[in-house]
DNA sequence: CGGGCGTTGGATCGCCGCTCCAAACACGCT
DNA sequence: AGCGTGTTTGGAGCGGCGATCCAACGCCCG
């Protein structure tokens, strides 16, 4: 309560240190990361850099616009750091490309989900080519190439999605992801065995779930396939 | 203003046909198909009751359990429909049924992102039950065939994932999906050719992008995949 | 016919994103 | 130095949301 400039109604002291969208974004960032996608309030981020909405929708157009920026923020120094290095298999980078993105999305959920709902930002620019590039050392075929790595972007961005509505769910009842694990199993666990043998017998494997294993070998079957059709379409092109 | 019981302040006549919560989730299959997921709010779904909320609250807990129930009525009708007949090929089974789950999350985009929510709801223990069965008339060994249904499964609710989220985007907006894919493929043109080759000869086919034959693609890579690793594991278990 | 209970309608609450405006400041010009 | 102009900041307020809560209502059973 220093000097006020005339009465006792006089307005918050005006901060010196200067605001900037950068530093809004990575305060977004850290709330985020912090308590999930729902915790991102404008009030909260207000609280945080003790200022007021004004300020903040100086430098931001609007929540959608605050979450694109930190889930570009997040994503760049990953895509651009697992970018394959010169001399690696194909296979094992394309591997790495894409478990790179899903440890991103799972250490930050919220960014699965932004990422499903605007797919192609820039960031994201990089990951696509590199994929093109790496399917092109595969000898996959011109005509099958785009198609081979829009079904990988898919699946990546699909399971990162998924893992982001998992998360999501998690945060808003509060349990873990043991807990979590372990409901689900029973709850499958329950199912009439002569109805759906298949799930049940699936029940017992989901206690030990682990979604990264789960998602590699996804990868693995869809690099299968890649260079399966490859190989027929180049030894047999009327199938 | 018919007759009122008192004074001018009488509340609005009791309805007489019963309210249910069969009748309340019909109501918000109508209104979600009609103005997508935002367009479901409790005051819209009491309007066209013309009830209050109270009325809606004494039938269902919350708006997630509206929307679980709504996804269950929907998917419900799809999966058993599309249940493999006998007697067909497997792997047109499997395409069929994969298919069915997109074709139904596209015409509800909704849909998508609540199965990707809550993937786990009884209505899916078929699609599941039904796709580990054709992998075992295919041949997937014991110890691969949960893990190929959980990539296949991961696979199409993460493409309805991403459809879901397409759709809310083109909402919102008010595009349609003409121009949104016109517009995506303009931005893409646009990318530096010397940096981003694959990305800029992509963006041609990008214009006549299909989801649907996209998403088939996918599908069929996954198959060729199974078979391809199956194959090996019997030929070379070593690998 | 009267009292109890399953339903129903809607006022109300707290929180959200966002708009809008005035106060506070930085800085070039005279 | 004094002034004016444009940018940056803080916060009151608006409309809309999901959800709660309670009073009014009718039906049915004793």
């Amino acid at each position: 309560m220093a000097k006020r400039t005339s009465e006792g109604t006089g307005r918050a002291p005006r901060r010196t240190d200067g605001l900037s969208r950068e530093l809004i974004v990575r305060t977004a960032v850290e709330i985020l990361d912090g308590g999930g996608e729902r915790a991102l309030t404008l009030r909260e981020l207000t609280v945080r850099l003790s200022t007021g909405y004004g300020a903040v929708y100086h430098y931001v157009a609007d929540k959608g616009d605050l979450l694109a920026a930190a889930t570009e923020d997040v994503v760049a120094g990953v895509v651009s750091g697992a970018v394959a290095e010169a001399g690696t298999d194909p296979r094992t980078a394309l591997r790495r490309l894409a478990v790179g993105l899903f440890d991103a999305t799972d250490a930050h959920p919220w960014v699965g989900a932004e990422l499903s709902r605007q797919p192609w930002r820039p960031a994201l620019l990089d990951f696509f080519e590199s994929i093109g590039r790496l399917l092109d050392a595969l000898d996959v075929p011109d005509g099958a190439r785009v198609d081979a790595a829009g079904t990988l972007v898919n699946y990546v961005l699909g399971v990162a999605a998924q893992n982001a509505a998992h998360a999501r769910l998690r945060a808003d009842r509060g349990t873990d992801r043991e807990t979590f694990l372990t409901e689900a199993s029973d709850r499958w666990a329950q199912v009439d065995p002569g109805r759906y043998p298949f799930v049940h017998a699936a029940a017992r494997q989901l206690g030990e779930h682990d979604d990264r294993r789960q998602f590699l070998v996804g990868v693995d079957v869809f690099l299968a396939g890649i260079s399966a059709q490859s190989r027929n379409a180049t030894a047999d092109p009327s199938a």
